[in-house]
DNA sequence: CGCTTGTTTGACCTTCGTCAAATTGTGTGG
DNA sequence: CCACACAATTTGACGAAGGTCAAACAAGCG
């Protein structure tokens, strides 16, 4: 957020905040000065809120980190219906087209906050790889984790009814994204997140979402504003997704 | 099926069909050398039918590629509800697990039909990738392939109504083991498959799959049996996948 | 201050899951 | 080779979870 480059959009390598990026996980065993050269092959982009880094079906020509802010990937049905394929929380990797075999991107990453990405052309990525394959299986790990969710997703929306999805996807977001509030009274979620948001997240209505959330506003588990959710009963809040 | 292992349990290197192997996509850039290296450290099993291979939550001490058969990966929530998160075919991987960054296994493979797996010690994992950095980019992009079959159910789920998710799952089986039928009448799905395991894979119930394939029988869509399912007319099946 | 975007709530109705029971294949042991 | 037992399948009746439709109501933003 507060970043030299939030007055541009494109900007050069050496506004890229070392110290952060050499902190991610995903660069843990990486030597400086490869991490320099990966560097040098990048470039930063501003998002601002509501717009996409790339579209749906656009050839893949890039890779992408996300370094500050947070995205919500959708993808979009050819009856026009979307849904929230995952949240990209900073330090993610993301817009891996070609890795995953494919030549356009699956999804839509939409800025849901001001958000800072570092992009590289795709051709970088075999040759990273290649001098350094701890990279590779370290990426390999975040496919991997990815991998795991997407089945937790789908045992949940298999098994599960609505209101427990939603406790979960809270609990999720809480835990990705949660953030101590000003005035200590819970955890808030650390950026823009409207009922429909939720909705496209667990495989139901805005209108679902927000009676649950009134429900449990009423039972002191929630608070919830435009746009904005506090919680304020974890325990709760698990009981509800473990089915009481 | 014609295999000598198909007497005994564990079997020999030497035994290992060595076309069958070569023939893997995954292996299609390594070294006969190569090969035969990461064979001699491999095992053979043979799983009869409603057996598994490993048990979901068993520490995962071994990665694993099926020659022959067909395996249904289940999960069992909490609650005892199950659900098959997806089916390995012939040459396929799976347990996967230390990729995935965890060391147990999560979920249970389940033979459908008599099948015979290769399995590698974890340790090995680690050497072969190093060696061979082209297997471990294959690797990837099988999980990356998952990954987007994944999302594509999430969606589904998320989006569409039973009958068309059934309709899909059941295209998927055709395009994945689907058979010319002896009789010529359409393509029949290659091993035994119940209401149940499509309900399983579709996030409903056997009752609901087994009304489905009724009514598309007397429609000259499909033609059931025990285990056994018949497509005769992919087009309508499609028209049924896509919402009419 | 209006306008847009997000949220809340109510009334209604459809899709599917649940419960129950009958029926049909298959393989096995006598 | 038949009969029995068990597993898979089929069908019906019923009810409830949750989606759809409709309308009113905030909360920011320019």
């Amino acid at each position: 957020m507060y970043l030299r480059a939030s007055e541009v959009g494109d900007s050069s390598v050496a506004d890229i905040d070392r110290s952060l990026v050499r902190s991610l996980p995903l660069f843990a065993n990486m030597a400086d000065v490869e991490l320099e050269r990966m560097l040098a092959r990048a470039a930063m982009r501003r998002i601002p809120p509501g717009e996409a880094v790339f579209e749906q079906g656009q050839k893949a020509t890039q890779f992408f980190l996300l370094l500050h802010g947070r995205l919500k990937v959708t993808q979009v049905t050819a009856e026009g219906q979307q849904i929230i394929v995952r949240v990209v929380h900073p330090g993610d990797l993301f817009g891996f087209a070609q890795a995953l075999q494919r030549d356009d991107y699956p999804g839509t990453p939409i800025a849901a906050a001001e958000s800072v990405v570092i992009c590289w052309p795709n051709e970088v990525w075999a040759s990273i790889v290649e001098q350094n394959p701890n990279l590779a299986v370290n990426a390999m790990r975040t496919i991997g984790q990815r991998l795991q969710e997407a089945h937790t997703r789908i045992r949940e929306m298999s098994t599960e009814e609505v209101e427990r999805r939603v406790a979960h996807a809270v609990l999720r977001l809480m835990d990705q994204a949660g953030r101590r509030d000003a005035d200590g009274d819970g955890v808030h979620i650390d950026f823009p997140l409207t009922r429909q948001d939720v909705a496209e997240m667990t495989g139901t209505t805005l209108h679902t979402v927000s009676r649950l959330f009134s429900a449990w506003e009423s039972q002191g588990i929630v608070k919830g504003g435009r746009q904005k959710l506090l919680i304020r009963d974890r325990a709760r809040l698990e009981a509800l997704a473990e089915g009481q």
